[in-house]
Parts: structure tokens; C-alpha cells; sequence
DNA sequence: CAACCTATACTTAGCAC
DNA sequence: CGTGCTAAGTATAGGTT
């Protein structure tokens, strides 16, 4: 009766692949959490479901963005140094760019923000609303935003950063198989 | 003897950490892998190590670049409607933020090309130069790249955007298990 | 579609090398 | 630090409700 023989490539049934991703999917963040959980490192995921344009991110946006900023924002920390002292074909230009890119990083960042706040109050996945760590971060963007979002739109270029820490749950709208919710 | 009771709480023991991260991490990027190959989506997740300054990210740093930017470039596509079409708290300052933020991030996109481009001729983790895929996916890069680099150092301003479309495979460089290699 | 069920496949902690 | 092993714990395909 379970014929728990499966291949592993495209399901090709709609129905059984959408209900495979769905499962699949939770356990992958359970797991995701887990290991942030156990190991206490930072990490996120980004799926994007075939026809969704919008994708699913976890550990929340919130999160997940400033592990997305820290992937971007790199240049200027080791990933430049490394890259300057390593093989160098393209030392020279390299750090132009580098030091261009982090301008422009810079300037980038605030509207980012804007932007994934703007998302998080307007798009249903984005944040529990029940969960108070989600809440509570959404608050603190929130604090830091409203006085300057009159005065950002007149002066953007000159703009000040500033950068996000949050620590909170995912939105894990999960299964209620016999989840053992960790920590 | 196998005391299988986990407390699903950071594990203290150092060692102990390390070991138990790098099996999850291998399982997790695995069960990532198999979720993309069989239900045929987009995805890719960042691990950032706990001393480490680079992140490990799968599948490939090249793909997930490419996710990344998806991420990033949401504005200027369905997001924007869907956010103007919202309750609408930002309304007005979005569609401005938004226009400069696809502006700034034209600018960007090539220069993060740039240093992921150099960040894969640089470090070891990034492309198994013997994946045929990866090989052929960094070819693709550098005959885009090449004749540009010497240009667009004196005009960064003017550049035009050269969106990557890669497919390749991660660098899975995880353990021999009973890895059941899928697809 | 979501929740539940079950047999089977997979993952993994702890130990040993 | 990696590799192999094994028992216990999880994940999950397929079916049912």
C-alpha cells in the first residue's frame, strides 16, 4: 500500500508535486530552524513557488533580509580583502568597483528597508502577527521609520543607514504532524 | 548506547557543535536540493558558520546569486503593484523609493556580477571547475564580463545591465553517507 | 485543500577508528 | 578532522477521511 518508491526527479502529477512542496518545504525550515537552533548560526532560505511571484523566505523576512544585506554587503569586509589578495585577475578594477558598489550599497540600503517594511504591512505571508517577536520587530522598524519617511523622500542621497537586528521567530504555519517544537 | 535524546537547545560542547552542524547543514542542503529537483522551484539558502565571514551558499553561489537578485529586484516587478495596490501606508513615498531603488540597483547589478564573478576566481569553495555545468556557467560570465571590465571602470554611470540566467550544479562537497545522488 | 494514518525510507547522535 | 557504524528518531508517499 505505500509504495514509498520515489524517484527522484520531476513529480510529474500537479497535485501530488504541490503536495509533496508543501511538506517538503515545512520540513526544510523545521530543519532550517533546528539547525540555527543547535548550532547558533545565522542562515535563511528564499523558495520561490512556480507560480508565486512573491517567494517564500524564511526565517521570516525580517530575518532574512538582514542575512541577505550581509550577503551584499560583503565587499566591503574580508570578501574584498580576500579577493585583492587572491589570484587577482581583476585586482585593479576590483576595488573601484568595490568601493563604488559600497556607495551605492549604501544609499540602497535605506530604500531596502522601506521597501521590505512597505512588503510586511501590506502582504499577508510575511509576519504572524500573533507572534510577538514578530510584532516586536515590525515595532522597532517601525519606530525607526515613521520620522523618516516625510524627510527621506525629499533627500535620499544624503540619507543616514540604519542597520537592522532581529531576532525573531519564523512564520512557520507549518503541519501539526507531531511537531516538536524546538526551543 | 545511542542515547538519542537530543535537547533541541544549542548544543554547548564545541566539537560536539561542529560535528552535529556540518551533518545537518549536509542533510538540509541535500533535502534542498531533492525539494528544487523534485517539485522544479527556484531556491537557495544562506549558512553563515559561526567564525566563518564567508557564508556557505547553496546551490552554488552563482545560483544563488541569481535568487538573490530575484529577491532584490522584486520592486520593479509584481511587488511594486502589489504594494501600491495595498493598504497603501507608504503609497505615495513607495513609488518614488521604488523608482530610485531600480535605479540604484541597475547600477549595482553589474558590479555585483563584478565581485561574485572575481569571488568565484578566487576562492576555493565556490565552482568545481570539473562540473561541466559550473565550468560552462563561468565561461558564460567572463565572455560577458571581459570586454567590459576595461569600460565600465571609467563610465559605471552609463553601463547597461546584463542579467545572468544560470543553471548549474552545487558544489556538494558533502560526505559519502549512502548520498544518494539525485536526478 | 487540510488533517490524519501507516509502513517504509531517511537522518542522525553517539561511539569507534 | 574525516569516515564508518548502528540504533533510535524523523520524514514522507500514498491512502483515507
Amino acid at each position: 500500500m505505500v509504495h514509498t518508491k520515489v524517484r527522484y526527479e520531476l513529480i510529474i502529477d500537479k497535485i501530488a508535486r504541490r503536495r509533496t512542496f508543501k511538506k517538503r518545504k515545512s520540513s526544510l525550515l523545521k530543519k532550517l530552524h533546528e539547525l540555527k537552533t543547535l548550532c547558533n548560526v545565522d542562515a535563511c532560505a528564499i523558495i520561490y513557488e512556480q507560480d508565486e511571484t512573491q517567494p517564500d523566505v524564511w526565517p521570516s523576512p525580517l530575518e532574512a533580509f538582514s542575512s541577505i544585506q550581509r550577503f551584499n554587503n560583503m565587499p566591503h569586509t574580508s570578501k574584498t580583502s580576500h579577493m585583492i589578495n587572491g589570484e587577482g585577475f581583476f585586482r585593479q578594477n576590483l576595488s573601484r568597483l568595490t568601493a563604488n558598489l559600497d556607495k551605492e550599497k549604501h544609499k540602497v540600503q535605506l530604500m531596502e528597508m522601506e521597501l521590505l517594511l512597505a512588503n510586511c504591512l501590506d502582504k499577508n505571508y510575511v509576519c504572524d502577527v500573533s507572534d510577538p517577536n514578530d510584532l516586536q520587530a515590525l515595532l522597532r522598524l517601525l519606530e525607526r521609520k515613521l520620522p523618516m519617511v516625510s524627510g527621506k523622500i525629499a533627500a535620499i542621497e544624503s540619507s543616514e543607514s540604519t542597520p537592522i537586528e532581529i531576532t525573531n521567530e519564523n512564520t512557520n504555519k507549518s503541519q501539526s504532524h507531531k511537531e516538536k517544537q524546538i526551543i
